[in-house]
DNA sequence: TTGTTCCGATGAACCAGATTAAGAAAAACG
DNA sequence: CGTTTTTCTTAATCTGGTTCATCGGAACAA
């Protein structure tokens, strides 16, 4: 019996990359499975990135430390969504990001390596992870889009329209610093002690 | 005698997607050439974006524009780089963004079809492609963080470190909103006329 | 159950960067 | 060329969002 969660990440694969059900098992088959515990890391500055994630349960955080110190949160990750620090990942080189569990979370983890011959050995697979990471780029520049054009309180009505489930189950702390603002005023907005304009 | 602009773009491929000089000459003549007036444009909101562009020589800009009518840079182009709406040109849905000239330029175009077509023929081509979309997808990433983690000052010295030619080459007020600032704060940035800390 | 640590709320003072307005310099153009 | 348009500079003023400091509550450990 496999787990619900191969069966997923198997589905991803056939809907996205249009695989047929053997290959999709093959796909998801080169993935193995991990539990992580709240507050754990599963990637860390130093260290490359040998992992890319699929998460089937929970929620994880991407994040930056800047020189200060301040926390700025690149990316989250929830059920069938993808994470890992994309620039450490692809050139192989040392992360500079931390990914830690918000909540107790179950991941799939392809390795470098097997994801080399994963794309090797079949076109399909190299056309899949051909879409996502096109879906990823055209992501961030909309993301980036939003940063540039919108003012705080506009992105975060922006990222509720979007992104209601994730804005209600990730700390506020972690949105504010996704959102490029701090809590203080992120805890403003939402209690609607913003000065509106007229 | 080819132009010298699809030795570029064949060149580009041998060394990103290691295609061998057969390939890579079939996968440039699949573009076509298209010389490009400054102020032109190549890309406008309404139209879907139908081609990926190779820059030959000259240099590009893309944009949005926000509410208010102000400008945001998402993108520069100069030689041996690519430029589109991405994600209109994947989705294949109107786009949001100008693509315009900021000089005379030469530009190699590949329509949507021909790009599909192309990948489908050959695995390596298809490599090529991901491999551009992942390079793009973390160049975006480090461009995020760098937003997020810095002020306005070092975000310019970030980009003067990394791409001095470009900084030279566009006008200043292309640049300022490329790095989320107003021109007038460019300027005094680059005259020096910011307070500093102590 | 009682510290202890984490997280969000609130308000006052402050500042990085925007806005506005005007002129100077440089580039485009006939 | 000279003229027109575009781009850049400077300076005064204003503001969206930060910083700092304090408090209350919830989660968590022992």
């Amino acid at each position: 019996m496999i787990s619900a969660g191969y069966q997923k990440l198997a589905e991803f694969a056939r809907r996205l990359g249009g695989l047929t059900t053997g290959d999709a098992a093959t796909f998801a088959g080169a993935f193995r499975e991990m539990k992580v515990k709240k507050r754990q890391f599963i990637i860390q500055p130093t260290f490359p990135a040998n992992h890319r994630n699929y998460v089937v349960s929970g929620a994880l955080r991407a994040y930056v430390v800047g020189e200060e110190g301040s926390e700025h949160t690149i990316s989250f990750a929830v059920e069938d969504w993808w994470i890992t620090d994309y620039n450490s990942y692809i050139y192989q080189q040392p992360a500079t990001m931390f990914v830690v569990a918000l909540e107790d979370s179950v991941v799939l983890q392809i390795d470098y390596e097997h994801e080399q011959i994963l794309k090797q050995t079949n076109h399909r697979f190299e056309s899949l992870f051909r879409q996502m990471a096109e879906r990823g780029l055209a992501f961030q520049q909309r993301r980036l889009i939003a940063n540039l054009t919108l003012s705080a309180e506009e992105r975060y009505d922006h990222f509720l329209q979007h992104y209601p489930q994730i804005a209600r189950r990730v700390p506020q702390y972690a949105l504010a610093s996704y959102l490029g603002m701090t809590t203080e005023f992120l805890s403003k907005i939402r209690n609607n002690k913003v000065r509106k304009k007229s």
